[in-house]
DNA sequence: TTTTTGCCCATGTTATCCCATGTTCGCCCA
DNA sequence: TGGGCGAACATGGGATAACATGGGCAAAAA
């Protein structure tokens, strides 16, 4: 503990969901989360994949200081933006063990079983289904390693 | 310690893993370290070699504000390079012995045994096992050699 | 009543802190 | 210019705290 907090959520890790439909948040991530705001985590369902999607207050923070800056209200936009992140989300206590209860549509939605896996991703961390995340994993590595190669070209010829 | 540390991590030298799976970073490259950040490493699984890259909280802090300056959360625009940089590292405290704890998969992933090499690149270091590196580091001193001669070769044509 | 939710205790495991020791490096003085 | 001497460094190992996870109990909701 420490600057760590700055620094959002690094890593992959594994977890388990246990029959009570609870996890545990990693402890480095709840010392990220600690640091915005005790005992809380925003936990909504991902958008676009089986998965969901953490983070932490100041998120919501900073979009409500963002739209209290521009337009208050009455843009349909806005509405949708504003449903995405604060109607899809819900707030969860962490309990003094470092775990929370996800809501059975939360852990259907993300066809969640017993091994979950968490991935940081700076501002926001993802949890998915471990057997689920390894075929991502490998598409997400490889797309980097792509990455990585046109750089290694670009640079050499 | 000097302005050393400007110029970020230099030179080649070996270590030991011990059977914790520890690693002492040379000293060198912690005071590197502490410019940046105290008692933190970031670590991740090189994308391209059997190896695994070091650096500090800079370029970690440097990605994250690029990132809530644009504010693309939750947009797919940087998904490829958050994943490569932010999942794919660890966030490893330095103990006050100067040494960190390898995650065992980071262990596997770069083929370390109980002899490894460090090896500074200006901004990151790599860690590599160093009977691995004995040939990579022919074939890189050769590459360097070849560049070399090229550059004689533009300017004495 | 039956079910659910939050709270608390229990436990095995793992990592982290701390002390100890050998070694190397740099520095200063003869 | 060599010793030699002290500090910084690297490494091993044991004790201790942190962590992840299961299960029980009681209050609140259905």
């Amino acid at each position: 503990m420490g600057v760590l907090e700055s620094a959002g959520f690094t890593g992959i890790s594994g977890g388990s969901l246990d029959r009570k439909g609870r996890v545990c948040i990693p402890a480095p991530y709840r010392h990220v989360l600690a640091a915005q705001s005790p005992n809380l985590v925003y936990v909504r369902q991902a958008l676009l994949t089986p998965s969901l999607e953490g983070f932490g207050a100041q998120v919501v923070q900073k979009f409500l200081d963002a739209q209290s800056e521009n337009d208050p209200f009455f843009t349909a936009a806005h509405d949708t933006e504003a449903f995405a992140l604060l109607s899809l989300s819900q707030e969860l206590t962490i309990d003094d063990t470092g775990r929370v209860r996800l809501p059975d549509d939360f852990i259907a939605s993300a066809r969640l079983n017993e091994a979950v896996t968490f991935v940081g991703l700076g501002r926001k961390f993802e949890i998915w289904d471990s057997t689920g995340f390894a075929e991502v994993r490998e598409a997400r590595t490889a797309a980097a390693r792509e990455q990585a190669k046109a750089r290694e070209q670009a640079r050499k010829p």
